[in-house]
DNA sequence: CAAACATATGAACAAATGCTCATATGAAAA
DNA sequence: TTTTCATATGAGCATTTGTTCATATGTTTG
């Protein structure tokens, strides 16, 4: 009866039953790996840089590549990426191609990536 | 004078302005850096899902690399960059390590995730 | 003390990632 | 139509990353 109060472990009822609450609650697999694969292009300081350009404008991909003091074909294939997840939409403008914030999270997802990092 | 409405790339005044009140706006070399760092640290689906776990709990070590059916050691490995990132924290009962959410960010930036992910 | 258990960590290796270079596509201008 | 400009993309390469294996650290128990 007093076992739940010795923290061991070997596996005993207690784990056993958490760990089965746990599994309830727990996403699917694919949506853990959609989740993981998300956060992956927040997680490029190129990438970063990109949509904080795009928080202030819609612009071309040779201004962001200015912008950013980077090649063209760099700021392209993060282009890409950044629109396969959908967090940028692009428009076709004669020759140029802008580039936007495809909607609202990802504002917000950046906020709190800031919170966290400057709270300490 | 009628510049303004032709969309090209070469540097024209208006994006000259442009790039530079976004300059304005972007944060500094460190921070940009450590933002992508924390993504990075959500960019992996067996991260993601020990977060998951300690959503539900505060669990130790093995009872995590049960749950997740993986080696204790890639599950301590995992730990660390976790804890580095302040996204957990943990306490030694013991033998035990318990490890538990560091704060409230944590489940902002993956409720944020998720949103994003099934709005499509 | 030694043995047993829980966790941490370093080295090594395979897989993923970001950039560069060359080149392709697509649209406007000559 | 041919050239020019803006963007997209594939291949190659160097770096980073996640896991495994072996072993170290730290704590309790005998």
């Amino acid at each position: 009866m007093d076992r739940n109060e010795i923290e061991r472990c070997d596996t005993v009822e207690v784990h056993r039953e958490l760990l089965k609450s746990v599994s309830g609650k727990m996403p699917k697999e694919e949506e853990l790996y959609d989740l993981a694969e998300l956060f992956k292009v927040f997680g490029d300081s190129t990438r970063i840089r990109i949509l904080f350009v795009l928080f202030e404008a819609e612009v071309c991909v040779c201004d962001l590549a200015e912008a950013l003091n980077m090649t063209q074909s760099a700021i392209s294939h993060q282009l890409k990426i950044l629109k396969q997840n959908k967090l940028v939409r692009s428009r076709r403008e004669g020759k140029s191609v802008f580039y936007a914030l495809a909607d609202g999270h990802v504002r917000t997802i950046i906020d709190q990536g800031r919170e966290h990092i400057e709270e300490e």
